[in-house]
DNA sequence: AACTCACAAATTGTCGACAATCTTAATTTA
DNA sequence: TAAATTAAGATTGTCGACAATTTGTGAGTT
């Protein structure tokens, strides 16, 4: 319960307290599912199981409501946040508004070695792409990756932790839970290098449109699945 | 201490615990500079002048945390954020790039009667505006109610969120502070109609557009005010 | 004199218990 | 029978006390 998975740790928390644990805990297993999305919170319940007070416990869903995992009524309680075609609009809207700025921002501020690093990455991309066909590894772990050091590239603290902190575990949860994968994962590396081309010749207007074209284009897809199950299901 | 201006409450909160109440409270002392900004928060000694428990007080240090108006680091403490000119541009890049999202989707999806309410509050601030001649009534007041209805318009309720309840009162705190009155009052009120105009027009492009131009006009005008103050303080 | 170390004071993190509120189900009433 | 009421149970909000950590001070060493 407290190992953790690389694509866990992208935003760097150092964990002291044990309410930091806690968060960290319970974030993954509600992005994984592990806590059913929509479930009620039962304080006492959970304290329990994490072997920590209430007061400990109320710490974490505090912090997980500021990444808009649990929502909180008063005298009620807390809820895991519930998936809906909705609510991915939305949140995408505001994600291509933001991760836009940044790469407009990331055009001008990146050093030259962190292009180059970007650069590398992709192509590290490319080969593992190459022999893991169809597996997930690269629309996970290498996508986030991506878009994270074009973010930090931004070197705008605070669009940094409203994207890296605060929307990304929702985003992660949309992803691992509607499974996210599929034709788009060739597609979206030659939108990655067209981006990446765009901020080494520092064209910020290019990058911003491109990369929130790649948004959308990926906000797409992930409403494709949510049809497809839609339909299943009824 | 418990008594509320009508630009105090603009997003509608209902207070229903003590917490609600201190975080009200406490936020409208830091916002009005009464708590200092940079200053360190002492837990015991803010509890006890509330009249709460440390647990109470420190529910309420989450939320002001989760608007940005302190920080906290673990073992260490709280401290209200400090207003310095690099924030401030990272805050408006941020708020520019939402708040014109939220102006192309208002074009999309406000309600003809929402902009007819609309037009009507903006004759009633000129009316307002000339009798009280160099007041900042409708800087303060007046605009702000102007940006919370276009949200509001958007119909989105992430990016209102977003807006409304976590970015607002940082930018409040500067406007307050920094004292945010001068001769850009009436060019803001003919940018605020030729938004107005594109939206009732539904051409969102233009409306995204216009809104950019004119936050990042009201970033300049309070950057103005930081180098001034910078100069007297050398 | 500057640096290190250890100790004391203060502050934050955590806990268990009590009070206030909501939920649920049985009971009454129309 | 259905709606309204009330009481019991469970859940959240709040409190005061204790534990863990940090900060500040002063003695000791180089």
């Amino acid at each position: 319960m407290t190992e953790q998975k690389a694509s866990d740790n992208y935003n760097d928390i150092t964990i002291t307290t044990a309410s930091d644990q806690v968060f960290v805990d319970m974030r993954r297993e509600i992005v994984q599912g592990t806590i059913e999305q929509g479930s009620k919170i039962s304080e006492p319940e959970l304290a329990k199981r994490y072997g920590v007070s209430r007061a400990t416990l109320r710490e974490a869903l505090n912090r997980l409501e500021s990444c808009y995992l649990v929502e909180r009524k008063a005298n009620v309680g807390c809820r895991v946040v519930a998936l809906t075609a909705e609510r991915l609009i939305e949140v995408y809207q505001v994600r291509s508004a933001l991760e836009g700025l940044a790469c407009r921002l990331a055009a001008d501020n990146m050093e030259p070695e962190e292009v180059q690093g970007l650069k590398q990455l992709l192509n590290q991309h490319l080969q593992t792409q190459r022999v893991k066909e169809g597996e997930s590894y690269y629309q996970e772990a290498g996508d986030l990756d991506f878009h994270y050091r074009i973010i930090k590239g931004s070197k705008n603290a605070h669009l940094i932790h409203l994207l890296c902190n605060e929307l990304y575990q929702l985003i992660r949860m949309y992803r691992v839970q509607m499974g996210m994968v599929g034709p788009r994962v060739s597609k979206a590396f030659d939108e990655h290098l067209a981006i990446i081309n765009a901020i080494e010749n520092h064209d910020g207007e290019l990058a911003e449109m491109l990369m929130k074209r790649h948004i959308s284009a990926s906000q797409a897809n992930i409403q494709t699945k949510f049809d497809l199950l839609a339909a299943k299901n009824q």
